[in-house]
DNA sequence: CGTCAGGTTGATTAGGATCAACACAGGTGG
DNA sequence: CCACCTGTGTTGATCCTAATCAACCTGACG
């Protein structure tokens, strides 16, 4: 009944309308949009897109999360990236994916195909300056996550994800000091360059050292968010 | 010499001009930028941009190589990407800088004053999606960085960079099987989440084993290509 | 000739991976 | 209702890769 919510709804209610790759569209952009765009729903666990398969349409996460990721031969994964509502998947100009996109929950998204798409960001700045406006966010994100991945520890990048998820989660610009872990131990693992091990190890160091205080397997709450900003390693921003 | 002869090129002569982000202007776009772009050159070692800093200009590197790192408190750094002729500098629609941008050799860079810059991107569609184009790829860049950063053991990691260096220094798209390491070994250790150490213990490892000959401490050559991508790890393109 | 930056190699340590056992909740089916 | 299974998470013991600490080499340069 949710998804019959989102699905009926036309742009003007749309819930990441102000956020997306649309955010900039006037009146009339917006009712091009809204002409050929369609909805899709994942459930927990599936592939949304798979890498080297054609990629028939691009979209945004309307609600539920999702994680881009590689797997190597021997079974070795790294997610790349999260995605949340208001973020883009796909890559208009290319005509096959390079990453695994899977659904983490269940996960509607507004699609276009991807020929379609491509037409409206080659006619439309809007379009294509948001585009671009968040590439770039998307590049400092990654480019911040190697940082994370080359150089801190375990203890370190356990709390830098936990600081990510208490900002992201916050509807304003402060910081979310209890919430839901999007994701269980082993995507953390993958997100993080770590075993599932690692991980549950370190969330126990946490606890025991009352940064955290973890009140079933999901639910966190930080007693005290800047001696947890404090473990996270100091890097500037 | 040679700075003397980029800088009196106009942009119909300049080596990047099919690859950089005028890539796609038409003539009367590129003699907008001709008016408004100015060469600045820096010495190897010498820091371009510094996290923090307001952003004044932003730009193209015309020769040498340059790196994008983040410099943590106690010292540990990590490089997330090289620049090399044709890539762009800096980010538009934010003032301030998120990273170090460093000259590793002497550089050249063909720059605009940031706000002209966002004015021309703003009016020239030719201009934002060729910039889209761009931001696009450095983010899948970013992220196969991640895989290795996250997941590749240190031979691997040795290889790939290798590997890396192989494709971008071929002038067509084939591999080059001779070429000269634009890195120190200690750049190398930055780019790669490792130590200098350990570089350097397996660049001699890959020696031993026949898979690379070092002519001196910058040249290698490599014997069998596919070897070597073999030693590279198995992620998919 | 001394110094210094860049590089190599060896010995030792430590952080995280691996292997293994177990805990616990939520289904499912008899 | 309970026995059983499965997916998820925790904890312990041990191993191994890469970090750390240290010595030394080489060539460039004042």
């Amino acid at each position: 009944m949710i998804q019959a919510l989102i699905l009926d709804r036309n742009c003007s209610q749309c819930p990441i309308r102000h956020r997306a790759v649309c955010a900039t569209c006037d009146d009339e952009e917006i009712l091009a949009l809204d002409k050929i765009k369609f909805y899709r729903t994942f459930e927990a666990g599936q592939p949304i897109m798979w890498s080297g398969d054609r990629m028939e349409f691009v979209g945004s996460v309307v609600s539920g999360t999702a994680t881009i990721e590689r797997l190597m031969e021997d079974g070795r994964k790294q997610t790349m990236g999260l995605l949340l509502p208001s973020d883009f998947i796909g890559r208009p100009g290319r005509n096959t994916a390079v990453f695994d996109v899977t659904a983490v929950t269940d996960v509607t998204l507004c699609c276009f195909r991807r020929e379609s798409f491509e037409k409206m960001v080659a006619e439309t700045p809007h379009i294509s300056q948001r585009m671009l406006e968040m590439a770039l966010d998307e590049l400092d994100a990654a480019r911040d996550w190697m940082l994370l991945l080359g150089r801190k520890t375990a203890r370190e990048k356990i709390a830098t994800f936990l600081m990510m998820v208490a900002r992201r989660t916050s509807i304003d610009d402060t910081v979310a000091t209890r919430f839901e872990l999007p994701l269980t131990r082993e995507a953390m693992a993958d997100f993080l360059g770590l075993t599932i091990e690692t991980v549950s190890r370190n969330f126990s160091a946490l606890r025991k050292d009352k940064l955290i205080v973890l009140e079933d397997k999901r639910g966190v709450s930080i007693p005290d968010i800047d001696a947890l900003q404090a473990e996270a390693g100091s890097d500037a921003p």
